[in-house]
DNA sequence: AAGTGAACCTGAAGGC
DNA sequence: TGCCTTCAGGTTCACT
C-alpha cells in the first residue's frame, strides 16, 4: 500500500493532531513488528513534545523534542488512524472498520488546551517497523545512508539516471525499484511512469543509455514521467485530505487514474494505440504494462 | 558482483 | 458453505 505518496499523504494526515503537541502516553499491545520495538521505546519519548514530522523515502519520521526521532515504516499494510477522544469532529472518523487485534502501537496525544487524540498504528502482516534514533544520527540510519534521491523536480535527472544505468543490466523495472537507485518508487508508480514514458519494463537498464553516456530520448521521457506521477498522486492524495483525512494509507483518488496497474486486459489508454494492459512477472512481482506502446 | 527468488505474515478473493 | 490456491502497495537474505 504506502509507496512515497501515501507516506506523504499519512505524513499530512497526522501533523495536525501531532506537531506541537504532548506525547503523553505510548501503549506497545506487542513486543515487536517486523523487528523488536526500539528498547525502553515508552521511557524515551513518553512526555515529549512532537516538533515535525517529517519523511525521507517511504519512512516516516516523527522528531521529538531533546533531539529523539521515531521512524516508522509501514511496510505492505501499516496504516496510521486517528481517534479523537473526546472531539466532535466526526468528519475525521475513520470510514473504515479496522480489526483491533492488530493496533500495534498507540500515541496518546494531547494539546495545550487539554484535548487529546489517540493515533493508532495498526498492520495486519506487520512488515512495518519502528525505530528510535538520536535525530542528528538520522542521516547515517543505516537504511537511510543507502536510499538514492527523491523523485521531486530538483532531485532527480536524465543525467543521474544515466549515471546509475549505463552497467546495469537488470531489466529498467527492476532497476526503479531499487531503493538505492530512486528512494520511494513502488511496484504501481514504476508500472505506471514506465507506462507514461513509452518504455517497456523488460529493456535493460543500460539500454536507455546513450554510447557517449548521454540519456536516451525515452530516459528523458521516463524522467519526467517519474517525476510526474508522484506528484499527480501526492496531489490526489492531498486533495482527499480537505474531506476526509487518508490516515489509512489507502490510495487516495489516486488508484482512479492507474492507466496500467491492475488493468489487466483492458484496453491501453494511449491516444491511438489498441493494445490491451497485459500482467507479466519480474522477479517475483506483476508488472502491468501495454505490449503494443512500451518499447 | 550482480541479479533473481524465497522468506517474513495475514487476509481477501476466486475457483471448485 | 467450505476448502484450497493465489495474490497483495516492501524489504532483506540466501543462493546462483
Amino acid at each position: 500500500m504506502p509507496e512515497l505518496p501515501e507516506v506523504e499523504t499519512v505524513r499530512r494526515g497526522l501533523a495536525p493532531f501531532m506537531e506541537g503537541r504532548r506525547l503523553r502516553s505510548l501503549t506497545l499491545n506487542r513486543p515487536d513488528l517486523r523487528f523488536p520495538l526500539p528498547k525502553d521505546f515508552r521511557g524515551r519519548v513518553e512526555g515529549r513534545h512532537v516538533v515535525t514530522l517529517a519523511r525521507r523515502a517511504k519512512y516516516l519520521i516523527i522528531n521529538l523534542e531533546s533531539e529523539v526521532s521515531i521512524i516508522s515504516h509501514l511496510g505492505m499494510s501499516g496504516s496510521f488512524r486517528i481517534e479523537e477522544v473526546d472531539g466532535d469532529l466526526a468528519a475525521f472518523h475513520h470510514p473504515r472498520s479496522k480489526d483491533a487485534a492488530h493496533d500495534h502501537v498507540v500515541f496518546g496525544m494531547v494539546d495545550d488546551r487539554g484535548a487529546e487524540a489517540r493515533i493508532i498504528y495498526n498492520d495486519p502482516r506487520r512488515f512495518g517497523f519502528m525505530d528510535l534514533v538520536e535525530t542528528g544520527e538520522l542521516d547515517r540510519y543505516p537504511a537511510f545512508s543507502l536510499l538514492g534521491p527523491e523523485p521531486s523536480a530538483n532531485m532527480l535527472s536524465a543525467d543521474y539516471l544515466a549515471a546509475r544505468f549505463a552497467t546495469k543490466k537488470s531489466p529498467v523495472k527492476a532497476a526503479l525499484l531499487d531503493q538505492r537507485v530512486i528512494a520511494g518508487l513502488g511496484n504501481i508508480y514504476v508500472c505506471e511512469a514506465l507506462h507514461r514514458a513509452g518504455v517497456g519494463p523488460e529493456r535493460l537498464a543500460h539500454t536507455l543509455v546513450e554510447k557517449t553516456g548521454r540519456p536516451s530520448r525515452q530516459l528523458e521521457e521516463l524522467t519526467r514521467a517519474i517525476r510526474d506521477v508522484i506528484a499527480e498522486a501526492i496531489e490526489a492524495g492531498g486533495s482527499s485530505l480537505r474531506d476526509h483525512i487518508q490516515t489509512d494509507g489507502s490510495l487516495g483518488y489516486f488508484q482512479h487514474r492507474f492507466r496500467v496497474y491492475d488493468r489487466e486486459g483492458q484496453p491501453c489508454v494511449t491516444p491511438g494505440c489498441n493494445g490491451l494492459v497485459s500482467r507479466i512477472v519480474q522477479s517475483g512481482r506483476s508488472t502491468f504494462h501495454c505490449p503494443v506502446c512500451q518499447r
